[in-house]
Order: structure tokens, then C-alpha cells, then sequence
DNA sequence: TCTTATAATAAGCACAGCTTACTAAATGAT
DNA sequence: ATCATTTAGTAAGCTGTGCTTATTATAAGA
């Protein structure tokens, strides 16, 4: 065994690079990165939601939001419409083409979860969970 | 409360871009990357180690690795010796200006796991950490 | 009315990884 | 011993994902 005594954020980082990485592999083809994937899950579930209000709930830049919708659109798989109440404002909605989509990222986002987690019971998937987002809820600093 | 049922991969991803963000707001004044950060801590454990090594530790690529130990010779921290078993490989070293830079690293892995895993017991990090590490050995693919 | 705040974006930078192609040296096969 | 293959390192350049700063148009508050 390696010994490898990793601090807690270098662990985490490579645990997300690694899926990434997996992630990337497992849904060639359809040419949708990590976060173009989670920005068209987030669109899914929130459909008219304002551009500010995505960037928000992603928690990251509104610029990194407008170019993340930008490939999206280009994909047709979302649709900018102006919002009816703020003429600065575009409510983004998903096209027909979004729906295949989705059930592809859903199919690869379980492997790679199951690859991943192969050796946790549900109870260690649960509490991994909850530390998870314990942890993203003390850092977002919002 | 917000409900966002993040998938687990989604959920790592976040964790992992905010504590990167936090580290680079703690680690100011020090111009050190994660990433470099991560090598000069690997390269302090395997002192004389030969970069192809170094890169299959730390799991990148060669060339991910070699611009690395570029950044961190220029910043004067390790130093470049030829492998005398091996005319075309280097063997890493420290220099004398990395302990204090790697005593800074700690400091800030400390705070930054110290707000991250505020609400974590001591057994639920380490059940954290031992499911982490497993999901790395099951990614690593190797 | 006039000032300030907000939504989106243009421009451009930083980080961290990748692939491909090359050189020099080491290793293995015939 | 020679020749082919593999290996260590790197140059060049691309990609993904985020950021900051500045601009424009519009909305909202004083």
C-alpha cells in the first residue's frame, strides 16, 4: 500500500479530476464537457430561470455562466428567451434536443458513480454525501 | 434549504473548485498554485526521485509534470540533478528556500480543511478520507 | 430627474491538464 | 555488434474551466 497521507483538499482534488476524466471518456461522442453537462442538468430543472439566477445556483462567475450557455445554445440543446419583465434579461429553456441528451448524462454520471463507489455501502455513500456537501456548504462563503 | 441533489461526481467537482478557491485566497503573497503546491509536497516525501516517477505518483502526465517542476525551479525551490545511473533522466531535489514555503503549504491546508470539515466529527472525516481515497484507487485505472 | 445597481457579455488572462512529435539515451533482439 | 524498440524528458500547442475588468443597456431608488 502506497502511504500516500494526502491532505484532505489534495484528495479531493484528484478524486474530481479522476472522475472528470472518466466522465470525459465514458460519454464521447456526444461532445458535452463536465460542466456543460451540469449546467444543462441545472437548466432541466429549472427551466426560465434567468441567466444571474443559473450563474447563482452553479456558483461560479456570471461570465462563466454566459459562455457555458453560449456552447449550450450553439448545441441546441437550450434556448435563450427574453424575459418578458427585464428587457437585460434572457430566461434560458431546453429544446427538444436536450431530452436524449440528459438521459445520456444520467446513464454515465450512474457508471461513473458506480465505478467509483464500488466499494460503499449505502450507508458510507450516504454519509459521503452529506460530508460533501456539509463541506460545499461551509466553503461557498455566501 | 435548497435541494439540489447534486449527483456525486457533480458534488466532488464543487467541492474541489472551492477549495482550490480558498486555498489561492489563503496562500496570497505566495504565488504558489494547488498543483504546484501538490508537487513540491510530493517531491519533499520522495526526495531524488526521477520525474517519470514523480508524474506516475502524482498521476499526471510527463509533460503535465515537467512544466511543473519548471515552475517550481524557476521559483527556485527545487533543483534539476543528473541521474548519474541515467543520462537522460533528472532526479528532483529540494532546495534550501522549500521549507518554509512547504511549512506555509501546511498552514494553509490546515485552515482551509479546518472551515471545509467544521461540521465534521473526527470519525466521520476519517470515514471521508478512507472513502475518498477508495474512489481514487478505483478511478486511478492503473 | 439623476444616480446607482443589475443583466449580460466582450476581451483577455490563469491554471491544469492533454496530445503529438521530437531528441537523446538505454535496452533488447537478432 | 548492430539495429530496432522503448524510455526520459520536453517543445508546441490545444482544451476545459474558471477568473477579472470593462462596457452597454436597462431597471430601480433617491
Amino acid at each position: 500500500m502506497k502511504q500516500r497521507q494526502d491532505s484532505l483538499g489534495f484528495l479531493v482534488s484528484d478524486v474530481s479530476r479522476l472522475m472528470r476524466r472518466a466522465f470525459q471518456k465514458q460519454i464521447e461522442g456526444s461532445s458535452l464537457t463536465l460542466a456543460q453537462a451540469r449546467a444543462l442538468i441545472y437548466v432541466s430543472r429549472n427551466e426560465g430561470i434567468r441567466q444571474v439566477d443559473l450563474a447563482d445556483l452553479l456558483e461560479v462567475q456570471p461570465m462563466t455562466l454566459a459562455r457555458l450557455i453560449d456552447q449550450l445554445a450553439q448545441a441546441a440543446l437550450v434556448e435563450r428567451r427574453a424575459d418578458p419583465a427585464d428587457r437585460r434579461a434572457y430566461q434560458v429553456y431546453l429544446t427538444a434536443a436536450a431530452a436524449p441528451q440528459l438521459a445520456a448524462i444520467d446513464e454515465v454520471v450512474i457508471a461513473v458513480r458506480k465505478q467509483a463507489a464500488k466499494d460503499l455501502g449505502k450507508a458510507q455513500l450516504a454519509a459521503l454525501h452529506a460530508a460533501l456537501q456539509s463541506m460545499r456548504d461551509n466553503l461557498s462563503g455566501r
